[in-house]
DNA sequence: ATGGATAGTTGTAAGATACAACTCTGGGGG
DNA sequence: CCCCCAGAGTTGTATCTTACAACTATCCAT
């Protein structure tokens, strides 16, 4: 609870400086900036959206100019969602403004508790993703 | 971020069996389930709510007799939030769920990795509560 | 007594999401 | 070869949560 509400994740907005994006927005953008493009299938599964959500969620981040979405020509039923260089900058952006609060802050612990930290937290994420949380509730796919 | 999805923090509801409370709901009766009570004033600075948002959630919540609101009798201004039965019980359905899920995390972990998990994640706590987060984004009181 | 500060409420708008019904494409079985 | 079904995505609609602005009610200090 405490991490939740020290990160603010009751707002609205990650206020990333520069266009704002939505916390799923910035989830979206940390998957998909890989070599491989993901349909938005893959990408709702992996967040755990709706279909419907990711169809309106690709369709603004197109028109914000961070991803395009190009039919697969051997399958053209499915997108491929391919961030644009905008896109690989805004989520450089993100990940450089969570570094400097992640710097800071692992600069007020001890030497001790940040080697705890990381050996603690790879652990626990790894046995979340092997057995999902009992009240994850995913929407009916 | 792995944190966030695993937790399964995208969706609306944290579906709680029974009664289902919303994300800030469960929190709100976390941060309740005192023996003195809080003002909406109080509530919604910990929980980085706008006053005006407070106020339909502790409507809500009373309506779903969670806690009722008692205006204090020496300043007839504020409210004090009290639990009900009810509420607790709620509190208390939350956390065992919690637990049930967190007992089968940390026995999935090493001995090594469960102490760590400990010092390390307390020590992170503590240090982002001194230094917010630099996008953390209240909103403005 | 009055004016400003404080606590809370209500009006309104925006954003994120799910569900249902739809369209479009592709792959088989008759 | 055609038709039907399954899969990917879109659109309509409803709900929920939130913020901001303008309001009311209470308190307190001068």
């Amino acid at each position: 609870m405490q991490l939740v509400r020290a990160g603010g994740m009751l707002q609205p907005e990650s206020a990333i400086p520069g266009q704002p994006v939505s916390m799923s927005q910035a989830f979206a953008l940390h998957e998909l900036d890989t070599d491989t493009p993901l349909s938005q299938r893959e990408l709702g599964e992996r967040l755990r959206l709706e279909k419907s959500s990711v169809s309106r969620m690709a369709a603004e981040m197109e028109r914000k100019g961070l991803l395009v979405r190009e039919r697969d020509p051997v399958n053209r039923r499915i997108y491929r969602l391919r961030l644009t260089d905008r896109g690989r900058a805004m989520h450089r952006e993100m990940g450089a403004a969570f570094h400097d609060s992640y710097v800071r802050w692992v600069d007020a612990m001890t030497p001790a508790e940040r080697e705890a930290l990381l050996i603690g937290l790879a652990a626990f994420v790894r046995v979340m993703r092997e057995q999902p949380a009992a009240w994850a509730h995913p929407p009916r796919v």
